[in-house]
DNA sequence: CTGAAAGCGCTAACAA
DNA sequence: TTGTTAGCGCTTTCAG
């Protein structure tokens, strides 16, 4: 039983008025329609006995907007992106649009043809997150107008728009917090060297040291995933006398700080902060659990959020708007996974 | 400078054929539409030229078919939800489906609106996980015949597919697993009554209990959220004899039952499984981590995403399909939250 | 196999 | 204010 929708139309014939009225009756701007209140009441009276529902994709052939963003995550599996989401979406609803998801598995998926999908859906703009974007999708879409804006990434390409803690100064933050309890041999775990997050904290980072007069001690990619996290984690530690092996950890994201955390005490029989200190990234809500109680640098996902939807409206409503990088101020949230200072 | 989009008929004259041969190279489907290698030829040139792209909304329109389908969320706190939101994203994207994605702070937001949203946006399908549907949005939704397939939830009309994990049989499990260890004062720390996952899972585990001839000890609500967790678990145990307080948690998710076990044992001081047991539901990866080495409930989370697909899709794929109500077995996950079996 | 023509459901001039 | 008309970019008969 096939069920024809209900149109316009329809209601119209059914209110006895032109099929104009009843698309004027439910335009998104009621002041700007002239209706009277006579025939307004008559459509709604028509519309709501046949549950017409306006369609908004007619409207949107029509309008040239869809009021879709497309929305490109790369997991969900670090609950920092998974918050992300969810505030973004919040936000784009707000604003009377939604999220068209574009979850691509950086290996499984051909980026090219999820280009093309993106195009295809005729998108009024793109928010991307945990992604490196191939130049290939950034040139396309902007080509074709499609304001883009990057959530906690940047490239060199001038012409995007991004969003960013500074994840420089939030790399000295962890030195400093780190240099500053006296620790002596400094290791920091990355993310994987592509991402322009893991790059910077961990320049940030050196940079910090290197101001300090010291030396990385060590450095290890865990790719962002908890399994390479582990082994690099074990690396570090496993067969080594106290003197061989770092004395704290800076873990470029609380996700894999976490992890590493766990394979610290659980498997290796070290305590934090006794044995070293860890600094991650982030602050998920996980690190406030009193079991961590990890000391990291946080990002104000809030304000990102709303940088980023700022941003990318300011590009889709005036194209004339300027594609923006906007970095917010990073702060360290102390807690106990690095050990107090010691008296010098 | 307003970039006006390329159509089909740009690509036409450029190729010097008719619009529609352009329209059928890039029919979705290349077999059933017949264009000469020559003019498929012509047109893919002039296409790449000009970077064209199918304009999907217009396609949508005349094919009644917008490859969308709605899915809706109510919060990705919990990592079960997150990676299902992901694994359903994959699954939607190998099917050339997208996800809009809707997601409804259970009070903020308004569900008329959504509803309506929802509707207007000529979904293929919805997909709900983690949020009650009123039964407005089902009756809406069905009598426009769009499939609708609640992921992790039931409600008693029939009319609706369901996917879940046999929670009453998840819920005897946890009992069992309980009293075979000796544990003797359970307590259950719910969820909230109106959420059927909850419910069944405390209903197993009353059940077991009873056909044990044991009694409840005692329960709460968590409702979902942390710090209703936190204080529902603080007020099993503050200020409580051993005897008087339980040796054993069955909290409704792991989700809930990680931040339980930090209070147990950060907050309160006790031990975990000598003083009190544990249980979880669900097995999110967080479970698996040493330090917590929960004991939990297994769902089968990728089987779940691929019944709910395949139960989608055959409703969309044909209209006589019937709703259905898929339930898959739970599985008991042992680990070292529950104390060793202390011989009779 | 190919092109012409008729819409999908809606908005936006334009007249009345 | 209201109705009439002309498309938005595409798919799909229907002739040729």
């Amino acid at each position: 039983m096939k069920k024809r929708r209900v149109t316009s139309t329809d209601v119209a014939r059914k209110a006895g008025v032109s099929q104009s009225a009843v698309s004027r009756t439910f335009s998104p701007w009621p002041t700007q329609s002239g209706v009277s209140a006579e025939i307004r009441e008559k459509v709604l009276r028509a519309a709501k006995e046949l549950g017409y529902q306006p369609n908004a994709i007619a409207r949107s052939l029509i309008t040239q907007r869809s009021r879709i963003v497309g929305v490109l995550f790369s997991y969900l599996d670090n609950p920092f992106y998974a918050r992300a989401l969810e505030l973004l979406c919040h936000g784009l609803q707000a604003r009377g649009y939604h999220a068209l998801v574009f979850m691509m598995s950086d290996t499984l998926q051909d980026i090219d043809s999820t280009v093309s999908d993106i195009l295809q859906y005729q998108v009024d703009g793109l928010l991307t997150a945990s992604v490196e974007l191939s130049s290939k999708l950034c040139i396309e879409c902007t080509e074709r107008g499609i304001p883009v804006v990057m959530f906690n990434r940047t490239q060199d390409d001038p012409g995007l728009s991004a969003v960013t803690t500074d994840n420089i100064g939030g790399g000295r933050l962890a030195a400093k917090a780190l240099l500053d309890a006296g620790c002596e041999r400094l290791a920091v775990l990355a993310g994987w060297e592509g991402a322009s997050t893991s790059r910077d904290r961990e320049f940030g980072f050196r940079a910090e040291l290197h101001a300090r007069g010291a030396e990385l001690f060590e450095r290890a990619n865990g790719n962002f995933n908890l399994e390479d996290t582990a082994q690099a984690t074990r690396a570090f530690f496993k067969d080594r006398n106290p003197a061989e092996r770092p004395d704290a950890l800076f873990v470029i994201n609380d996700y894999m700080a976490i992890r590493a955390m766990d394979v610290i005490r659980n498997e290796l029989g070290l305590r934090i902060p006794e044995d070293v200190s860890v600094v991650g990234f982030d602050d998920i809500s996980t690190a406030a659990q009193p079991t961590y109680g990890l000391t990291t640098v946080r990002q104000p996902i809030n304000r990102m959020v709303e940088a980023s939807l700022r941003l990318l409206f300011e590009q889709i409503e005036d194209s004339a708007a300027q594609p923006e990088h906007v970095m917010l101020g990073a702060q360290l949230v102390e807690r106990h996974s690095v050990r107090r200072k010691s008296s010098p």
